[in-house]
DNA sequence: CGGGTGTTTGAATGGCGTCAAAGATTGTGG
DNA sequence: CCACAATCTTTGACGCCATTCAAACACCCG
């Protein structure tokens, strides 16, 4: 029952922050979801929590922790596909997506919350509740365009810029839900994970770890991950964009608790 | 406006054909789709069709010829994301999906019939056009499913195996739609195409190319791709079902030409 | 026939994987 | 609270897969 590390949005705090990144909601929009309270059900680390077995598609908020959709190939290699973060949706695109049909497995422990009901109120309700409708289209985009942005790394990037880049990524991610706080944040992917993520041997992960920090970009310690150049990070990632998120949030300020 | 080269099923048949394959058709459904005629748009190969200049979203269905999703990335290098083929469709899916604003290039010359008349009259008439719509999703799912085989590709297999697996996929797709004879197919992507789809360099998916040539699992010329043993192929791969597709047409017999 | 594009080949370099084994860390039970 | 096991990280040595550079060869088209 006690979360991982530093929680700072409790529960459909989350959901509320994420869709008020993406546009704007209407006071009772904000309403709707913040008086959802649900039971969270939770995943111990290493579980399987949806798959070919277990083909339930309800859609469900991650709450807290990190889990990720993979594939294990025929030879037996692992590939993971995405990472989820707390504040992520599984299934929550309305109609089905490939992405939806594949393994989920929770990599620390994750507490997970049926929102369907949510959904139906908005699909029941659709002049009421635009705006967390077109918030939910565009989560299901960026996670595709996410997906995207992971197969580009995997097909034309060397590992330094693999991990330069995936790292970013999460980084931006987790700001996205206040989970960083002087530019570190919890990252719970052993490097093997990481090394099935980007399509690299664990050994390999380590030496270019090594090397970034040694280049003072990174420093990863005890699961800590710190970003201490976001911006040499983001050139060595071929990225241009270092800081293109939460901007949005002074705008419609969801969740009055800041950071401690 | 002559077409490339074997075009056994013309026009907006390729569009029952698909369709049949996934999922039965009622009879009007067939009627509507063959009753069906418009002028098709052709692009020079090379030319860009989509992308961010040019975001129109009218479903349109691939009549003749290869093109290719892709995007480059800031350090220069071209990444394909996939490869569409003649009963493709673009922006086909109701809903926006990231697949459909990225960039789409003509790889032969292509030839592109706007069916946004279809999807409309589908859309009105749900009673009636069921099968197509669910075989529109089906069509949309397995173009995402694609999209995440080659994710697994290009982050966890060696080039042989990569170049099989994805080999087997064109070959699949190309049998789909009746352009396979002899076990033979036009195949206009050049090695470097390749290349950028694969993510590997030019030289090497040649060596990788003579080296499957020599273990009698393809053969290449002049365009047109030879399959020489499927089953071997597949072997190579990591692929468990060599004919997993095409069973679903003999239920429903869209078309009447069959390979001359 | 000549230019452009695509294919093929060689040699040299290096990125990355594999094998192996030694630290470091975490968690668990005594 | 310590000891131990299990997991994760780190490092070295070695070798292969794949890229790069460079140049020759084949093909298509005007």
């Amino acid at each position: 029952m006690v979360p991982e590390a530093p929680i700072m949005l409790a529960q459909i705090q989350l959901l509320a922050r994420r869709l008020a990144a993406l546009t704007p909601l209407a006071r009772e929009e904000r309403a709707l979801l913040l008086k959802w309270q649900r039971p969270s059900r939770c995943y111990m680390a290493g579980a399987q929590m949806f798959g070919a077995q277990n083909p339930q598609h309800h859609p469900k908020l991650i709450v807290s922790g990190w889990a990720c959709r993979e594939r294990i190939s025929a030879n037996g290699k692992r590939q993971l596909l995405s990472i989820l973060l707390p504040g992520d949706l599984i299934h929550g695109c309305a109609n089905r997506r490939a992405l939806d049909e594949v393994e989920v497995v929770a990599i620390s422990n994750v507490h997970v919350m049926n929102i369907s009901g949510i959904l139906r109120e908005v699909e029941e309700h659709p002049e009421h509740y635009a705006g967390i409708a077109r918030g939910l289209s565009l989560m299901s985009l960026a996670d595709e365009e996410r997906f995207l942005d992971h197969m580009v790394r995997l097909g034309s990037q060397p590992a330094p810029q693999r991990i330069a880049g995936f790292v970013i990524e999460l980084y931006q991610r987790c700001r996205l839900i206040d989970y960083v706080s002087a530019c570190s944040f919890v990252m719970p992917l052993t490097q093997e994970l990481l090394g099935n993520a980007l399509g690299l041997s664990v050994v390999h992960v380590n030496r270019v770890m090594r090397q970034l920090k040694a280049e003072q970009l990174i420093d990863l310690h005890g699961g800590i991950l710190k970003i201490m150049d976001v911006a040499g990070l983001a050139r060595l990632a071929d990225i241009d964009m270092p800081e293109p998120v939460a901007l949005r949030t002074a705008n419609g300020p969801v969740c009055d608790r800041a950071a401690g």
